[in-house]
RNA sequence: GCCGAUAUAGCUCAGUAGGUAGAGCACUCCCUUGGUAAGGGAGAGGUCAGCAGUUCAAAUCUGCUUAUCGGCACCA
């Protein structure tokens, strides 16, 4: 006698064992039919599981964000069906939910071409409206890896096999496909009616490189067709804030053949640059930090002795000259530590905080480089804290605070955080690592910051917090970064003397919270799609004037903003007021200042902003008051934006 | 580096049965002096990414190289 509590505290008996569908149906036939899975006691179950003793039970339907999830992990199967259906000799593999949809992995001699899509989604379209019910079965491990391989399916049968052997396996059938899956599923193929295939990719069996390679099939599904025409929507508008389309249309920098990987600034881009760049150095000033230059090119043993040699030898640029070796420096740290070298230390010294906006080359595979997130030359806003190991915590700490608020001024309030601890292959005893990992973890804690492990992921010579934001489409890329180091200082030959007179080791923290210049202003370009605010602008005004008869006021007023400090620009073309007014929203100035007879009589200025908002007619006193208090305001939220 | 796609004027892009290279915007000159998102006219501008090959003839077909784009792998 089953006793069904529903998420509404409700509860429906039962005089025998009932399947989520037949409770669903029990309520009304319209959740019947809207059913997709259901939730008993917090696990994911189809709509044909049976429950014999009392349970909580949730309908899952598309309205729920697992609904959305089943649907899609639906469609991936529905995918690999159409494909079988269509070509012969294609082995399936996996085929997993992602963000927005899914994809899946096919092992063929022949790539699937932009037409192949085509078919594949028509012929999903057809099961779809076949309407074929799926069906889970359980099977031996052993049984099933023969059933697959019986079928040709080695890759298949390969993942069974990893799986232990005294599980159950459950296998889900629709028509005349079947597949490996954990489920749940919804109950019937007509249920996936918005989906779309986007593009087709290679990706190495198993995420391993010394692998053979597959061909990836990335597809959106939703749950209908108004949702997936809104997504493709959103994502046309998305893409029209890619920084390399801005970065052109604005005139801020480009790329060349003759130097991939690596930047030509234009005026435009090296303005935002130098703000930048300014903005952090009087940020370090004010946290103590020392600013330090180093070599660009280094003699190869000092990468020897740091250990870089042997891990990224071949990933550095290098030269001979006079029958020496020298390295392009790909990083900055041993060079901080020579500096640190240079004069016996005292534990009164420390934390020492050696801070350098650092221009490394690195030469990235070519398939890494990407627009300018990835280059082979960036610069780091990079510095290094030589601290003992009880400053640890305090020093991360602080950091965070410094982070998060440099952030702040950007906008950003979506950072993600990740903590990535020790690797099988590192240096340095348990005992430290221990420490190390804790006081990372402790500093985010108190400073309430949620955050991810990534077990595993740090390098070997310490744990590290990555912080990390999105571009336009989402993608991740790593800027902030703070990492331990318990290996380099005693490599280098770094000590300083401490209380008890004992010449001790320093711990080393390198930490970056641009990352590189050149993506973080690849993240701004596309967080703001090119309307910089004011601080940040190339431009932060430009004054036009109706008629040749204004042209001396606005060249006069240009100069006195330009003795205020500000970036102020004129446009005195032979052009109507609308043309000038247009192009300069297009070159997304904040604020486009008009000067036409009446404004000279009065000695002001007619205020526009670039979203087309007429703020009327000031003074130039005004104005500049008006501007400076935008300046000011960075790019900070207010609390009710920042919700 | 791997899989796939792409490369034509400063920019955005047309240009398929191989047959002398096009548009819009930008640029130059002329007219126009016009109050808040495109005024009009004329002109100039290209080793069709590079190198080979096929052909009477290659932007177009083939091969190689380079770069870029989408993923994968990598990311000190």
């Amino acid at each position: 006698m089953p006793v069904i509590t529903l998420p509404d505290g409700s509860q429906r008996e039962f005089d025998k064992a009932v399947s989520v569908h037949d409770v669903a149906n029990d309520i009304g036939p319209g959740l019947a039919k809207a059913a997709l899975a259901g939730k008993v006691d917090g696990k994911l179950v189809d709509t044909s599981y049976v429950m014999d003793s009392d349970a909580q039970l949730a309908i899952i339907t598309e309205r729920d964000e697992d609904g959305l999830e089943i649907i899609r992990h639906s469609t991936a199967h529905l995918l690999a069906q159409a494909v079988q259906r269509l070509f012969d000799n294609v082995q399936v593999t996996i085929g997993p939910v992602i963000d927005h949809g899914f994809y899946y992995d096919f092992a063929t001699e022949k790539p699937f071409t932009e037409d192949d899509l085509r078919a594949i989604e028509k012929e999903m379209e057809k099961i779809s409206k076949e309407n074929l019910q799926v069906e889970r079965t359980e099977m031996e491990r052993d049984e099933a890896v023969a059933f697959f391989r019986n079928m040709g399916e080695e890759y298949k049968a390969e993942i069974i096999e990893s799986i232990p052997s005294n599980e159950a396996l459950s296998l889900y059938r629709q028509g005349d496909f079947i597949d490996l899956c954990r489920g749940p599923h919804v109950p019937s193929t007509s249920k996936l009616k918005a989906f779309k295939l986007m593009k087709v990719a290679g990706a190495y069996w198993r995420g391993d490189s010394n692998n053979e390679m597959l061909q990836r099939i990335y597809g959106t599904a939703w749950t209908n067709k108004k949702e997936l025409k809104a997504y493709l929507r959103r994502l046309e508008e998305a893409e029209k804030r890619d920084h390399r389309k801005i970065g052109k249309a604005l005139d801020l920098f480009h790329l060349q053949e003759e130097a991939p990987g690596m930047i030509f600034w234009h005026d435009k881009g090296w303005s935002i640059y130098k703000t930048l760049e300014q903005y952090i150095r009087d940020r370090l000033k004010e946290h103590d930090y020392q600013e330090v230059k180093t070599p660009q090119i280094v003699d190869r043993s000092l990468w020897e002795k740091s250990g870089h040699w042997d891990k990224f030898g071949d990933d550095m640029f290098t030269l001979e000259s006079d029958q020496r070796d020298y390295a392009i420096k790909p990083m900055n740290c041993p060079c901080h530590v020579q500096i640190y070298n240079s004069g016996l230390k005292s534990y009164r010294d420390l934390p020492l905080r050696m801070a350098e906006f650092g221009s490394c080359h690195r030469n990235e595979p070519s398939g890494a480089l990407h627009g300018i997130m990835r280059l082979r030359n960036f610069v780091q806003d990079d510095a290094h804290i030589f601290c003992t190991e009880n400053q640890i915590q305090e020093e991360v700490s602080k950091f965070i605070e410094m982070l998060y608020d440099v952030y702040r001024d950007f906008g950003f309030t979506d950072v993600i955080v990740k903590l990535s601890t020790r690797p099988e292959q590192r240096v340095g005893s348990d005992e430290v690592w221990d420490k190390a990992e804790a006081a990372l973890a402790d500093a985010l804690k108190a400073n309430n910051i949620e955050f991810e492990y990534q077990p595993g992921e740090g390098a070997f010579y310490g744990p590290k917090l990555e912080f990390t934001l999105k571009d336009c489409l989402e993608r991740h890329w790593q800027c902030g970064t703070i990492q331990v180091d318990f290996s380099m200082p005693g490599r280098l030959g770094a000590e300083f003397v401490a209380e008890s007179g004992e010449r001790e080791v320093p711990v080393m923290l390198h930490r970056a919270i641009l990352g590189s210049l050149e993506r973080f202003i690849g993240i701004l370009i596309e967080e703001y799609a090119g309307k910089f605010p004011a601080w940040l602008a190339p431009t932060q005004a430009v004054i036009m004037n109706i008629t040749d008869k204004q042209a001396d006021f606005c060249q006069k007023t240009v100069d006195s903003l330009k003795n205020k400090g500000f970036r102020v620009n004129s446009d005195l073309r032979n052009e109507k007021i609308g043309f000038k007014i247009r192009e300069q929203t297009l070159a997304r100035v904040p604020f486009l200042l008009v000067v036409g007879d009446r404004e000279v009589e009065n000695g002001q200025v007619a205020v526009r902003t670039r979203e087309g908002e007429d703020l009327g007619s000031m003074s130039i006193d005004a104005f500049a008051e008006l501007l400076e208090a935008e300046v000011a305001k960075r790019a900070r939220k207010t609390e009710a934006q920042a919700e």
